[in-house]
DNA sequence: ATACTGCTACCGAACGATCGGTCGGTGCAA
DNA sequence: TTGCACCGACCGATCGTTCGGTAGCAGTAT
């Protein structure tokens, strides 16, 4: 009834055809390049809302033909947020986010997770929207939840350090910026520069800057100077 | 197959048989008192996840009977989402959001609007979750760009008269100040004092502060710390 | 008092449609 | 001739909604 698609695309959907490569992009779907159309669909019509059929009229196959690459509707999310999860905790092992003064660290893991949300973002959207219902959901929440234990613990480091404000709770505070890089995810739009979805403000450029660096610099200003002591 | 719930309570859930006063609270469902069971599950399913099944169980009366309410799913859609549409708005018009000096004016719709969804916060949240599948939650949308622009009109004048910091975009101004705000959805429990659900931290309390007022000036100050000149 | 009427708030059963998923294939390249 | 990528037809379950009731109560005529 809406919108269909060609075959998988991917990076430059050509026919791999010529000399066997077995790593390289073939014309048929993988796993990972049906998920990439699977989430995408899923972000536009949430993950409820989205059933097998507006699936595979998105990817150009038939219903049961997904079956034949993933074991179902569930895996799709499942890897979708595995994705975005990966991405979100190697940030934290990161030398700069383990070494040095808290709040530069606190600094350093704000800075990164803005950037791996614009890079990975179709994945952290899916993971940001995840409400519960199914025991994959269930852990999605919880490994989330254990992301954001993460970043407290150096909100609270930083405060203890005498580097953020005092008039404002540690808890707080981590919440709130939370709050304005997950956000992020409701505007950004890597192509076109952001047609909107929340926050205000017609469809025209964004100033310019749309790097994911740049973005991520103007949210680190943002925060920090609302956080920071003095 | 999960949470029942008996009926009504409302405010004061007694029956009202005593004399005969139409307008005051009946031992049986309001559309309104309905509304409000609806709007809890759909939070908690998500709208999509939702089956009139789960409303029933969670009224605790049959799936038919919700019908002698409402016409049907949707208009608890459209009745929730009006009502956080109408607070939201009902800022606007008040006079410190419409007289003084622009920055002013946004402190002043920033921490009324944070007011609004502390208290309205299951309709908000309902609001804020809506991915526009159906004309019912495109309109949504199109009313929330539509509150989000009033805003964003704020944050460009208050930049004009040079009350914002000029190194960060206006329009990204507003899209992170409305997230932050609209990030309260994810984490605020009026009572109890949040189990969370989004931004870290353990379940034990909050620093005590926990008034609607109370949070909405951490955000102001937050925010606006980082937002201002100087 | 009793019987009848009309109305409100509810119910169980069932509707066609759609859900996620299964099955037995088929065409084609290696 | 094997195996991969795909298909249409179909499964039981569940979806939102409709339908034909019915218990209980207020008002009224008897």
């Amino acid at each position: 009834m809406e919108n269909f698609a060609q075959r998988p695309e991917g990076p430059a959907g050509r026919p791999a055809s010529i000399g066997r490569m077995p790593t390289v992009k073939r014309d048929t779907y993988t796993p990972d390049s049906l998920l990439s159309v699977a989430v995408r669909v899923f972000n536009e019509r949430g993950y409820d809302g989205t059933s097998m059929e507006h699936l595979s009229k998105a990817a150009g196959i038939s219903k049961s033909s997904i079956y034949h690459h993933v074991r179902g509707k569930e895996e799709l999310l499942r890897r979708g947020i595995s994705r975005a999860l990966d991405g979100l905790f190697a940030v934290l092992e990161e030398v700069p986010a383990r070494e040095g003064r808290a709040v530069e660290r606190l600094e350093h893991v704000t800075r990164r997770t803005v950037e791996v949300l614009m890079a990975e973002l179709p994945y952290v959207t899916l993971l940001l929207r995840v409400r519960g219902n199914t025991e994959t959901e269930l852990w999605a929440m919880s490994r989330r939840r254990e992301f954001d234990q993460r970043v407290a613990e150096l909100v609270k480091q930083a405060a203890a350090e005498g580097d953020l404000r005092s008039d404002v709770d540690a808890r707080l505070a981590t919440r709130l910026l939370f709050g304005m890089i997950n956000s992020i995810a409701e505007w950004y739009r890597p192509d076109r520069v952001a047609h909107n979805g929340a926050a205000g403000g017609d469809s025209s450029a964004s100033g310019g800057s749309n790097t994911s660096a740049e973005v991520a610099e103007a949210v680190v200003r943002t925060a920090f100077a609302g956080l920071r002591t003095s």
